[in-house]
DNA sequence: TTGTAGGCGTTATCAT
DNA sequence: ATGATAACGCCTACAA
């Protein structure tokens, strides 16, 4: 269609072999200063831009990694990618972005369809509950690093710690002297969601409170789901008087039934999320949560990644990180004088809090 | 490192040359039936996966497309990617994300660094008020398309109708009474900041409102921004009586700055942003504001950047697409017995909003 | 220090 | 219908 420079072009110019070209451009310590200079005018010269196809194609490297994941239109997973997308650039490495939209047979074509002869590597946020397609790609030895949704499959793993996140998130409600504390979840199948559920039922435990199937819903993710859930728990005859949502939008679609039946949020009834999404501290009241470090994760998956690329053998490590449990007034007891703007933090969780 | 399945190992096996097994694989019609059925098998069986690169380096065709944009992490831009990437992967095309982080800098190491032999087109929404990195590209015929942040440059342009938004948005403030309007906008030198400028210039010039240098702030584009400048603008001698803010993180941020001041939003003060951030709707009140047909612009950007991917010539187009007015509370004044969930259309844009 | 030749995986152009 | 062979742009022995 157009032609691009190529070595061959500036080989031509400049009178000499394609191999002097190509180690000029690399620094490769056998080309006399000279020579280098002359190349590295005329490339300037020309505009030329190495073929990272081509160059990939001769040595086995593509300098691009694949990102598979549910969704970028969301707080956690854009965050996660803008992790991802500053330590690839530093490494210089590019992102091929695929996005499933949560459908389960979406991953799959698109995993059947990857050609990962040219990607180096794959990080990737399941919405499957079977794992034989991304079996498949990992047996032919290309490093993958699963983050947030993961699997049972063995492999390198980096996720928040859902289980503990819960399991304060719980504990706090109980503290401010919510007894009836329910959970709104995602759906089954997915172990983050199943992590964040145990969490909040071994909470219950320990403070010798009864776990209660019906005030246990799953249902999906979004505020929606969010809402109905909590519509259905106020319809039933013993109605709790806390919610623990699997996610802050879940946890707003809650708030947002709550106020529609004008119940008072943090008094009457306890609310708290999990993610830190920045609406939190837009709603009113401000929803408490469980912060995950949602950069850090990109940031982690990426160097994991990189390090199976660049080990020959490289054994699957699991990283977990801690979350931090954000007290604002949508589960604050007693609160005297608030202004929508407030934010409270735990003492325990003074560090960084975004 | 490890060894991928080729087109070789498939001849091999089936004792046939390559191309025959390349030709089955294609499905062109010069292969029998049955050879290949015996290539598909073997496929399968081996579990061969064509090397895109390599395919794109004989075909001069490489199925890639570049994005690059400031953010991903916004209700905006996240949604126009998932408009691109949809588009892109029904035609089979796969997507390399860059982000600048709004860095000019950034975006032009990026263009600069580019292996545009290796895209077949690019999408731009660029953070940089020169364009000789665009221009360099371009000049090399490769296909680009602009989307939302678009610039003088000639070229093929995708963005929502910023003036008429801004000029509707602002007579829907003046509709209701509000005389004191001040704009907070973006930074200088984005031509979409300044489109939308105008037209809230144009509309009070249209009805006869004077145009006060003193309630125009720029800065930039962020909720903390958006706090500031309406601290500042409360600071004034002759305050303003309303704010339209360049998109709804500043508007969110301008409401915030309302509330620490006890100021009544929708009465005392009116308030409408531009998105149409979901935000808008959970905040309270709830945030008047002008959709944008993010989705739409994402589709669109790919679509027409086939286009020229397509066709040996292709004219530039330049598509604007319509916004939408969507009232809610922060702008209403008068509102009797209004909840949080309420949403107001006004009637001359009744169809379909988000 | 530089040039030559072969190969990376695929497609395309000839032959056969 | 199938098989050689060259080519895509680049890298890397090996040779000079």
């Amino acid at each position: 269609m157009y032609h691009f420079v190529t070595i061959k072009d500036i080989a031509r110019e400049l009178n000499v072999s394609v191999s002097t070209v190509s180690r000029a451009l690399r620094d490769t310590f056998d080309v006399s200063q000279e020579t280098r200079e002359k190349v590295l005018q005329k490339v300037n010269e020309l505009g030329y831009k190495p073929n990272l196809n081509a160059r990939g194609l001769s040595q086995g490297k593509t300098h691009n990694i694949g990102i598979i994941l549910p969704f970028i239109t969301n707080y956690y997973f854009s965050t996660v990618i803008t992790g991802i997308q500053n330590t690839a650039y530093q490494n210089g490495y590019n992102i091929i972005l695929f996005v499933t939209n949560d459908d389960p047979e979406r991953e799959i074509a698109i995993m059947k369809n990857l050609s990962i002869s040219s990607l180096d590597g794959i990080l990737v946020s399941t919405c499957c509950s079977s794992y034989e397609h991304i079996q498949e790609v990992t047996s032919k030895g290309i490093p993958l690093v699963f983050f947030d949704r993961t699997g049972p499959l063995k492999g390198s793993k980096v996720m928040q710690d859902d289980y503990n996140g819960a399991y304060e998130a719980t504990c706090h409600l109980i503290s401010q002297g919510y007894t009836k504390i329910a959970h709104i979840a995602g759906p089954r199948n997915q172990l983050f969601t199943e992590n964040r559920l145990v969490g909040y039922k071994d909470a219950l435990a320990t403070h010798l409170l009864p776990v209660r199937e019906d005030w246990i819903i799953h249902s999906g993710f979004s505020q929606q789901h969010g809402e109905e859930d909590t519509l259905q728990l106020l319809r039933l005859e013993d109605k709790p008087d806390a919610i623990f949502a699997v996610n802050d939008r879940k946890a707003i679609g809650a708030m947002m039934a709550l106020k529609s039946q004008k119940i008072a949020i943090g008094k009457e009834f306890g609310v708290i999320g999990f993610t830190n999404d920045p609406v939190c501290s837009i709603i009113s009241p401000a929803l408490s949560t469980v912060a995950e470090p949602a950069c850090e994760i990109g940031r982690i998956s990426c160097e994991l990644l990189f390090s199976h690329i660049n080990r020959k053998h490289f054994e699957p490590k699991e990283v977990v990180l801690p979350g931090k449990l954000i007290i604002r007034e949508s589960s604050l007891r007693d609160q005297k004088g608030l202004t929508t703007t407030s934010k409270w933090i735990s003492p325990q969780n003074m560090s960084t809090v975004l």
